[in-house]
DNA sequence: GCCGTTTTCGGCCCGACTGTTTTCAGTCG
């Protein structure tokens, strides 16, 4: 059991006992330990062996003896105990966006509903509106959450490059209202999430039912969710929830500050606020006692008032970014303009669309000192990979155009295939010549764990391999991360002094935030490369940037923030 | 169930909106 599964566990029982009418404080409890593990640094299993499993905030005597039971036995009485209790489809009632854990209940005790299905009967028969607070509306809405619900299959997450699109046109509209001054995008957005849930967006405006009633009157909206005095929400085509809070200039810092979250590094903050006399909310700081409130028209001010170093949107997560502040050890996260060169990038050699030339004069705009083109190899014949023959004629063109330019090194490379044993799909010999091999895998990505770990070890044992490509496989809605074991890749990468990829395409960004940031934390060197096969995805290299940031990357983790004498020397590259 | 530089008991992050009822519970972010 890793942590993110006993934090989910214990999420699941704080549901259980909400549905129960369990004491909320006790519900709370479970929530806030499983947030607390979340964000822990190491593994709770590897916490539990060396006997230092206390100071874990929100996780005392009860819940640790808790997680004692699940690391040793899969799971815990009380759970088990409680689950039993309840019928299983409750769960999923309890997941429809609108029905929470007492309307769950009522529908249970009152209607016998013990599953969506049910619930979708009971309300087609119009026997929820006789429930008490209960009425013709929720009954429509409960309708229309459950048709919602089963139409969307990606569980309600958008890849951050398709929602961070339509938020600026949005934003864009919006801003041509006369009611608005200016628009902002905040949320998950922001915090440049790989996938995000909805869209935040943050409005200055002196007319602020003005400014809401034309949001949830655009012409793209498909329904309209919420429509108040200073929010509104609506639903864009894709079920994608937009929401907007319209604020006065005064408090624009503190609005702005609340919707990038994340909740949990807001709960974090005003529970630092509470502990100086101080109540924190999106329009400033109320004083306990007079009940003063001090509105922050600055982001800044906020963290300022707090104690804390201003903390970028990209790491508050409440992964130790407050305490790193509080004891002045924040990283100086990387910046789009460190990086020098791009180390993966494919030409009409192989599947891009862009002569070596071409792709070449466009890094030189985008102000880099050096290129390596990485063609695929033969094995990824839908990607027209390169035989041997072909890789040494390349190479020779590879020669020919440095010897014409001093405005930019290309380097010789590869993305060469891992094959479904471990073995690469050129010799060594042919290795041996490139400036630089990335290895990759692109077939057999149903292999078991064991099998799969194996095969990528296997390369980055290889001496002339530097880089491994897509470590994961993932690709964002389409296909899960296969199977591998992250830990045993990470300590062999940094054996075998191995550099991992973050790949920057923005329907792959893997390796992500949380292994990014494992990496660096073991010392392994990574690349943010854009796997280019048309110049305009050089562009996507600030999406790698982002999930870099979000691993508290730091310039020097990553070897393309080298110049080009320093990256020569750590590859080898001789001439 | 957790937690404490006034506390080992009595608190526990904060506010908007909806739908219902007429003062608020439930849900969400």
């Amino acid at each position: 059991m890793d942590n993110i599964q006993i934090a989910e566990m214990f999420n699941r029982m704080a549901k259980l006992l909400e549905f129960k009418g369990e004491n909320p404080f006790k519900t709370r409890a479970y929530t806030n330990a499983a947030r607390s593990i979340k964000g822990l640094d190491e593994e709770l299993s590897v916490l539990y062996k060396s006997g230092v499993m206390d100071s874990i905030p929100g996780v005392g005597e009860a819940l640790k003896s808790k997680i004692v039971e699940i690391l040793e036995t899969g799971s815990f009485d009380a759970y088990e105990r409680t689950i039993k209790e309840i019928p299983p489809g409750i769960m999923e009632i309890m997941d429809i966006p609108g029905i929470g854990p007492k309307m769950t209940r009522s529908f249970y005790e009152k209607l016998g509903a013990t599953s969506v299905e049910e619930l979708s009967k009971a309300a087609r028969e119009h026997r929820i509106r006789r429930l008490p607070r209960m009425g013709e509306k929720h009954e429509e809405k409960i309708l229309r959450s459950i048709v919602r619900m089963q139409q969307d299959k990606d569980h309600g997450r958008h890849p951050i490059a398709f929602a961070g699109e339509i938020a600026k046109q949005i934003r864009d509209e919006l801003s041509s209202s006369p009611h608005i001054e200016k628009v902002v995008i905040a949320g998950s957005l922001r915090r440049k999430k790989d996938t995000v849930g909805d869209i935040d967006l943050i409005a200055i405006s002196n007319e602020p039912e003005k400014a809401i009633r034309f949001f949830v009157n655009m012409e793209q909206v498909e329904e309209i969710v919420e429509s108040g005095t200073s929010k509104g929400a609506v639903l864009y085509p894709g079920n994608l929830r937009v929401d907007l809070r319209v604020v006065e200039m005064a408090s624009f810092g503190s609005m702005i500050q609340h919707f990038t979250g994340s909740k949990e590094h807001n709960i974090h903050l005003r529970k630092i606020a509470l502990s100086k006399g101080y109540s924190l909310n999106e329009y400033g700081f109320k004083n306990e006692i007079s009940g003063k409130l001090t509105p922050c028209s600055k982001e800044k001010e906020i963290y300022d008032f707090l104690g804390l170093e201003y903390l970028p949107p990209e790491i508050r997560e409440d992964m130790g970014e407050i305490e790193a502040s509080l004891t002045g050890k924040l990283p100086r996260l990387i910046e789009k303009e460190d990086i020098k060169g791009d180390l993966h990038v494919h030409s009409n050699w192989s599947d891009g669309v862009n002569s070596i030339e071409e792709l070449a004069q466009a890094a030189i705009q985008r102000g880099y000192e050096y290129i390596a083109i990485t063609d695929h190899s033969h094995s990824t014949g839908i990607a027209n990979g390169l035989s041997e023959k072909r890789l040494l004629e390349h190479i020779k063109i590879i020669d020919t155009l440095n010897e014409k330019t001093d405005d930019i090194r290309i380097l010789s490379g590869t993305e060469c295939d891992i094959r479904a044993d471990g073995k690469l799909d050129y010799s060594n010999e042919i290795l041996e010549k490139l400036d630089i091999v990335i290895v990759a895998v692109h077939a057999g990505l149903e292999q078991d764990r064991n099998k799969i770990t194996r095969r990528i070890v296997a390369a980055l044992e290889n001496e002339h391999v530097d880089i491994l490509a897509h470590p994961t496989g993932r690709k964002l809605g389409k296909r899960p991360a296969y199977d591998i074991d992250m830990d045993k890749m990470i300590s062999v990468a940094k054996e075998n002094e191995k550099i991992l990829e973050i790949n920057s395409s923005p329907w792959r960004l893997d390796l992500n935030d949380t292994n990014a940031r494992k990496a660096k934390e073991q010392g392994v060197m990574l690349a943010i490369n854009t796997d280019t096969h048309t110049i305009e995805h050089f562009d996507n290299i600030s999406f790698g940037i982002d999930v870099a940031r979000r691993g508290w990357v730091e310039s020097d983790d990553v070897i393309n923030t080298m110049n080009l004498k320093q990256l020569c020397a750590r590859l080898g590259i001789l001439k």
